[in-house]
DNA sequence: ATACTAAATTGTAATGATTATAATTTAGGT
DNA sequence: ACCTAAATTATAATCATTACAATTTAGTAT
């Protein structure tokens, strides 16, 4: 019951059915907050110790791979992963270092570039000063 | 002469104008094809043999940092460089690799962002698979 | 021109994310 | 209840990047 959308999920694409799997999907699912992949072997190790960090990085490989998950390269310095779902762009905050969801898709990108090349994944994202660093700051210096 | 474009992109911001920083400024304006700090050590250290790796590596994070040239994250493996130009997005084909200029600005996502966060930086890129390797597909396989 | 000083360069070592490998276990079909 | 290919695990290796400390240099002041 609690994890039959993510045994659909594997099913609909024919891949093997692991606990592991189930519960990295959940994570994705309850954790949507661009974690790494590190962060989602810390958190779940907790309920599962044998767990292997290279089971998280099959897992996510073979998720991406069928396009249940998505990746973000965007600190440069390490990958990040995302539950598949609507269209998004994501903002990272140079300051606090968090990655915000932007609700927007890119326009007209796609039509614009069906001209030889084949699309398969679309992604943006802004750097800058979020929201509430920026109000820390005022807070701060006064405004 | 031949360094002077790069010797006054230095001056404007009051950084330090090294022989290191200038070869590094020449290499990023004639390969426009997004290289790895590895790829620009390794070409460069044949006329330097001396240039370190740590001092590529410092020389792009000061020019990034001033906004002379561009990161661009999009591999997920390393980081890729990029003299700055008119904005534009990045194909990357999943097949040969390269990553391919595409002349394309977001329309309107600067506006629409303006409503608490400030952006610094626009990235944007596409995944799939080349012109190139499509039409080599088709010629091995028959149309 | 010369001397000075902070900043840049260099080489080496350390770190941290990711991948390779090989042995063990398991999912899912027979 | 098998069987087998695929998944999981632990460990070691790799590769990009950063930290560090010693040397050199750019650019300013003398």
């Amino acid at each position: 019951m609690m994890y039959e959308k993510y045994v659909d999920l594997l099913k609909e694409k024919s891949i093997k059915i692991t606990p592991q799997r189930l519960e990295i999907l959940r994570y994705l699912d309850k954790n949507r907050n661009h974690p790494t992949a590190y962060q989602i072997y810390t958190d779940l190790k907790e309920n599962n110790p044998s767990l292997s960090k290279t089971t998280v990085y099959n897992s996510l490989e073979i998720l991406n791979k069928y396009d249940i998950i998505n990746t973000i390269s965007i600190t440069g310095l390490e990958t990040r992963y995302d539950i598949k779902n609507i269209i998004h762009h994501h903002f990272m905050c140079k300051k606090c270092g968090r990655i915000i969801d932007i609700d927007i898709e890119c326009p007209n990108i796609r039509k614009t570039l069906e001209q030889g090349h084949k699309i398969e994944e679309v992604h943006g994202y802004f750097k800058g000063r979020c929201r509430e660093c920026i109000e820390k700051e005022i807070d701060q210096y006064g405004s």
